[in-house]
DNA sequence: GACTATTTCTGAACGCGTTCAAAAAAGTTC
DNA sequence: GAACTTTTTTGAACGCGTTCAGAAATAGTC
């Protein structure tokens, strides 16, 4: 869990805060990113529109909230699914589903989502500090996935595995994004295939043949993260 | 060369066009994507704000025209690049640092570029049918690389080749946008460990006990491709 | 309870991208 | 060159996200 440094002082403050952020979700599902005006949002919930900017800074670091809810939702239902399942790829295709579907209300709006997202400058940026704390507890989960798989893996693939699949992830939500096929068929589509094709390349990396070329991948993904870290 | 729809019906329209092109994209280099409003172009350009978006549908559209022109660019200057370098490795590496180095100017913009590039919505997601005709041009850039290529390459990978390292091309943009490394230091020794990385992949991909998996992955990919043009 | 400091809240304002009815200019046809 | 159509151009307007000075409410202190 990542720390949350208060921005309200009373209780009628926090009670104001979450209000603003209920009525805001809502109406985003409802209506999608474009039309969920900060106007509306503060009429709906009977609130000044200087008031919802004195506790969100703004429009999109109201959705920062909406990334960190979506998150909780995704992560406590995964916990049963790596009870039951112990194999890498059941366990991967699991979650990726569940994450798409714990996301399919927002569909709409999720693309709006994604590309505040792609702007360096951005506190939705997945890759920047501001959401560094949601970043780690993203992987986090990646790495309770990994943990107590049945398979045996090589040491160094196994631990940038959890930062590898984090990204693959992000990957499939960008096609989600994308993908406006009936139900969204398509990015099952894609799920399953590169869920296969994944696993396949795990198990060919694993090899002791592929020593020189896995240790070369995987120590410069580590150079990288490691950077990342340093400066942002 | 993509066909172009002209909106301008006479030359002093097409004139005016130009004007407005040329005087956005002065402001773009010099102030960045925040700073350059559609009235301050309208005023330095000697036009009415109206007027503007009377030849550009949005602000976003103004910068489809960036794309193209840098685009142009990149182009001219990477031919000689494939007479003199014939290895997809040294072609490879030559043809994305000059990439960069043809985005430079615009490295501080070009995170919103990026960032209205992932929404589905906009006129400039690349993998959008709006950007289709531009998508096109820059994956032959690729074709172009891979066609004369000295060493064998499998049938099916060589076909599928151009589309996979456009998508590597794009993945490299995006960490140059996020790099804010001294002279982008980073990104170019990005460059250099996944070029070298990418070519072993190759060489190892391209061995016949790699076949099933390369032709599954390469299925795959194609498969993609088709949805991508049948639906967008 | 009075006085002060802090927090919560308001409403008007600003600059932005965008739209649109209508004026001005240019092209077309006789 | 007059009557028309089409293209180019204008300027005012709209709704949006955001800012800010200051009012109202609350908390803290004696």
């Amino acid at each position: 869990m990542s720390k949350q440094k208060k921005d309200t002082k009373t209780p009628k403050g926090e009670q104001t805060r979450t209000l603003i952020l209920n009525t805001a979700l809502d109406l985003l599902a409802e209506r999608g990113y474009e039309k969920t005006t900060m106007r509306a949002i503060a009429e709906k919930a009977g609130v000044s529109l200087g008031n919802a900017y004195h506790y969100f800074k703004s429009k999109e670091h109201l959705i920062q909230a909406f990334y960190h809810r979506t998150h909780q939702e995704h992560l406590a239902a995964s916990v049963p699914i790596f009870e039951k399942e112990g194999s890498l790829k059941g366990r991967l295709l699991q979650v990726l589903r569940l994450k798409i579907k714990t996301l399919e209300p927002y569909h709409e709006f999720a693309g709006v989502l994604f590309k505040t997202a792609a702007d360096p400058h951005s506190p939705l940026n997945p890759f920047g500090q501001d959401a560094a704390p949601i970043r780690r507890d993203s992987i986090q989960l990646f790495e309770t996935l990994v943990s107590d798989v049945k398979a045996r893996l090589p040491a160094e693939l196994k631990a940038e595995l959890p930062y590898l699949l984090w990204l693959y992830h992000m990957g499939i939500i960008l096609f989600w994004i994308h993908d406006r096929s009936p139900k969204h068929a398509r990015t099952y589509y894609v799920i399953d295939r590169t869920v296969d094709l994944l696993d396949r390349l795990i198990t060919l990396a694993s090899n002791p043949l592929m020593r020189p070329l896995r240790k070369r991948s995987l120590q410069f993904v580590a150079d990288l993260r490691a950077l990342e870290l340093a400066e942002g």
